[in-house]
DNA sequence: CGGAACTTACGAAGTTCATCGTAATAGAAC
DNA sequence: GTTCTATTACGATGAACTTCGTAAGTTCCG
């Protein structure tokens, strides 16, 4: 997996995490379920996931989730498989993704 | 200090510390900004706080980032002495805090 | 090509939130 | 007791956010 010859959308590198941005987006109770989810099966679109909202608000919020950089969004065909960013916001903020996914409960 | 015969405002304990009521919490940049205050200065009050809001602004972020558990405030005459609960959300949310505190500039 | 399926962009409605000014409360000092 | 200072509660305002339905754009498949 991570084949470098998939076209990803676009989202931060790295350094240019912002704390800000990624504490916002980790502050919605959907987007933390939505990573939550994502740490289990690995890779998942936004109509695969099972969420109390209807699928253009998972888009939208799997969209800040992107451009935070929590996850990374690959192209394949109609469908937008996105995944965790977990080693590189392991890298820039040790400890806080593992956190959070260990203190949100399947039912929040 | 932490002397147990002063008396503190309400607080949420280490059990009942929300995972969505701490980020919410951290989200601005404002708070976070108190957060680091505080982490460098051990105890401050809301009119000794430098930033770039109003004291009653600083003091509704104060009673926010109190009742999601994030400081304790202790009552001494009529100051409001804060400071950062750190080793109870170390144990709860191990590298949130350092994590977030390292990644906020002092010019945030 | 034509249609079906998936995703997202857009606009709207309702809610939440940050900020401020003012007023009220509580303690300290005289 | 009175006055002064520090803090906070309250109401208002404007911005930001969540959510939805619909429409538009892509890709896949007969």
């Amino acid at each position: 997996m991570t084949d470098t010859t998939d076209t990803w959308l676009p989202q931060p590198d790295l350094t240019g995490l912002d704390v800000g941005a990624v504490l916002q987006a980790l502050a919605d109770p959907v987007r933390r379920q939505i990573v939550r989810l994502l740490d289990e099966c690995g890779e998942a679109t936004c109509s695969s996931l099972d969420l109390p909202v209807k699928v253009s608000t998972v888009s939208h919020h799997m969209k800040i989730l992107r451009e935070s950089g929590v996850v990374s969004t690959r192209l394949d065909g109609t469908a937008r498989p996105s995944r965790l960013r977990r080693d590189e916001l392991e890298r820039r903020f040790p400890g806080l993704l593992g956190s959070i996914i260990s203190a949100t409960p399947p039912t929040a």
